[in-house]
Order: C-alpha cells, then structure tokens, then sequence
RNA sequence: GCCUCUGUAGCUCAGUUGGUAGAGCAGAGGACUGAAAAUCCUCGUGUCGUUGGUUCGAUUCCGACCGGAGGCA
C-alpha cells in the first residue's frame, strides 16, 4: 500500500490554507502546497501565500521554491514535492497536501510521468511558427495522421495542446495517446484521501473571493507587481500571468484605470474559482465539506466522519 | 411648459421595408498528462417600457401615458 497523503482541494479563497494548518496541529503533519504560482519567491500578497503567523509553527513546502522568471512545470513540481512528502512520511509525520492547482495535484498523487520535453532543441518554437503560418486546422490534421486519437480529442483552436501532441511524438517517437495509455498503467505513487472545500451558494464564494481581492489591494498588491516589474522580470513570463499580476502589469505598462483592474482581478478570480471546482469535481471520492453550512471548520472537519475516522479525529 | 432623442436577454447595444428577435460581455456546464491563476469547447424565449388604435397580424406604424438623456424657454 503507497503511503497516505490527505488531500485539501476547492476553489480559490475557500480556506485551505487555514484547514491545512489545523489539520496539521492536530495529526503531527506538515504541509505540501499545490499552488502553480505560490512557488514564485516575491509573489506573495497576490498568491494569498501563508504568512509566518498564518503557519503556526507548520513546516510548509513547496512555497517559495523559484525565481518568478524562472521556467516552471508540472513534471518539475512532482519531482520536488515528491520527495518533500517523502521525506515527510520518512520523519513519521503525516503529509497534508493543500492547494488550488488541480493538474499538480493529479500528477503529483497518480505517480504519472511526463514525456521528454527539451527547452535547448528548439522544437516547440518551430512547430509555433508553423501553426501561426499554417493555422490551427492544417496543424490539427498533420497530427492526425500521427497520433489520430489525440487529433480527434483535441480542438483545433486547442493550439498549446496541438504543439504539444506533436512535440511529444516528434521528440519521442511515441505518441501522446500511447504515452498516456502507459502511464495509466502506473500505481498510484499515494494513498490520497481528499476533502473538498466548497460553498453550498455561489454567490458566498464570490463574496470571499471579493473580499479577498479587496484585502490583497488594501495590504499593497499593485506595489508589489511593481517591484517585480522594477526588478525586471518580464511581464509576458507564466508567474506574470497570474491572477492580480497581469491587471496591474496593464496598469503599469498601458495606464489602464486602477478600479477596473481591480474589479478584473475579481472576475478573473470567480471566472478561475469555477474551473477549479469543475476539475475538482470529477474525483468523485472526494469528501466535500460546504463551508456555509458550516462555519466552524474545526467542526466542519470532525463532522465529516468519513474523513475524522481514517485520520483517528 | 414646449421640442428632440431614447426605453429590446443580468449589462452594453444591434435588428425587424409589419409575420413575436441577435451579438459582445456576464453567467452555466465541460475539457485538461512538461506554460495550468494558463489554454480550449458547448449553451441565448426575452411581457422587444405600459396602454389604446390601425391591421388578418404590431416589438416594428399612429396616439396617450410612464421612466431616462439633451435642448429651448
């Protein structure tokens, strides 16, 4: 039997942070973030990254790991954090993990492994340039021919999926579908039990969401993607993609109106909230805790009986 | 008080030479295997302000009324 991981998922403003951190006190654990963007050192206010008090003492991994410029990836943070749960469970401590980015956390709990991808070859910027001459279509038939399986799955406005479909089979010689069939066949690497934080009415999640955003502003958000900026990390980099970066970087760059990018900010968080909760839906073995119907989540945690009895709560 | 413009989906607006209407945004659902806070797909019936009239038929034409904007006094 792999080891046992607990899992915290939902959407974004929903309290992991903070339930990991009790769950943590409680079961002698540490926690593992699973957030694609809290791994960016100097990107702190806008990833709601935990605090030192928010912490309690908590050893936590997998945060501030990367330089905002530096080039990240799924395959990179399995690595890392697999060997951080690792080594938690190695110490007798229970491992917590905790975050929003769904693909992290698939990846990191199914012990699948990703196809070669090589930055110095040059392959991905050549089948770039090829699509935006070619188009989506012409590129969605050539991989067809290659790979028919993935052509007919994928759309042809799909662009990044189309370039990496054909990447893999044109550095591997494999393709992405027999790629996927195989790892498919690998155990998984843990025994994940996963709880989902959620809201019973949307309109209280956006509430949060809101809030937060408002209290990200209020605790110097645009200054600290002006710092960044300052410091010269390129605002078309994927830690300046994030949620609360790229609207002030417009701000910044194209002098757009401050309380729009703030209402943007809000937005863009709901619009990503859902998304999370659609991945999060479908693993249909995680126990959703809803939040309003239960403020107390030290309760909200010992009611769900399922969960407190495979813990020993 | 008078004149002009205006009132169509949650919002911003198109449109119908009279046969009950459509975009963008918002929203909902879904996808996701080395960018994932990214990227992509699907989904549009609403008393066409209210009320009379003309008409086989009005959201579309005419009148009145109500709301909004501007102008003249």
């Amino acid at each position: 039997m792999p080891p046992k991981l607990l899992v915290i998922v939902g959407p974004t403003a929903s309290g992991k942070t903070r339930m990991a951190v009790e769950l943590a006190k409680q079961l002698d654990g540490e926690v593992v973030s699973a957030d694609s963007m809290q791994i960016y050192r100097r990107m702190d206010i806008g990833t709601a990254k935990p605090t030192k008090e928010d912490m309690q003492g908590i050893p936590h991994h997998m945060i501030d790991v990367v330089e905002p410029d530096e080039a990240f990836s799924v395959a990179r943070y399995v690595e890392m954090a697999s060997q951080c749960v690792d080594d938690i469970v190695l110490r007798g401590k229970t491992p917590i993990l905790a975050g929003g980015t769904g693909l992290y956390i698939d990846s990191l709990c199914s012990g699948r492994t990703f196809a070669s991808f090589s930055q110095e070859s040059g392959l991905r910027e050549q089948l770039e340039q090829e699509l935006s001459e070619m188009g989506g279509a012409a590129m969605l038939e050539r991989l067809k021919k290659v790979d028919p399986e993935s052509g007919a799955r994928l759309h042809a406005n799909d662009h990044k999926r189309i370039i990496r479909a054909l990447e893999v089979y044109e550095s591997t010689g494999k393709t992405l579908t027999q790629h996927n069939l195989d790892t498919q066949k690998i155990p998984p690497r843990y025994d994940a039990l996963t709880v989902g934080l959620a809201f019973q009415e949307r309109a209280h999640m956006w509430g949060r969401i809101d809030q937060r955003v408002d209290e990200m502003v209020a605790a110097g958000l645009e200054q600290e993607v002006y710092n960044l900026l300052d410091a010269g990390i390129p605002q078309n980099c994927t830690a300046m993609q994030a949620i609360g970066y790229k609207e002030f970087v417009e701000v910044a760059e194209q002098g757009g109106n401050r309380e729009k990018a703030i209402e943007m900010v809000k937005l863009r968080s709901r619009q990503y909230a859902k998304r999370q909760l659609t991945w999060f839906r479908k693993n249909t073995n995680t126990k959703w805790i809803l939040w309003d119907e239960n403020p107390n989540i030290l309760q909200a945690i010992q009611s769900s009986t399922s969960f407190a009895h495979a813990f020993g709560l």
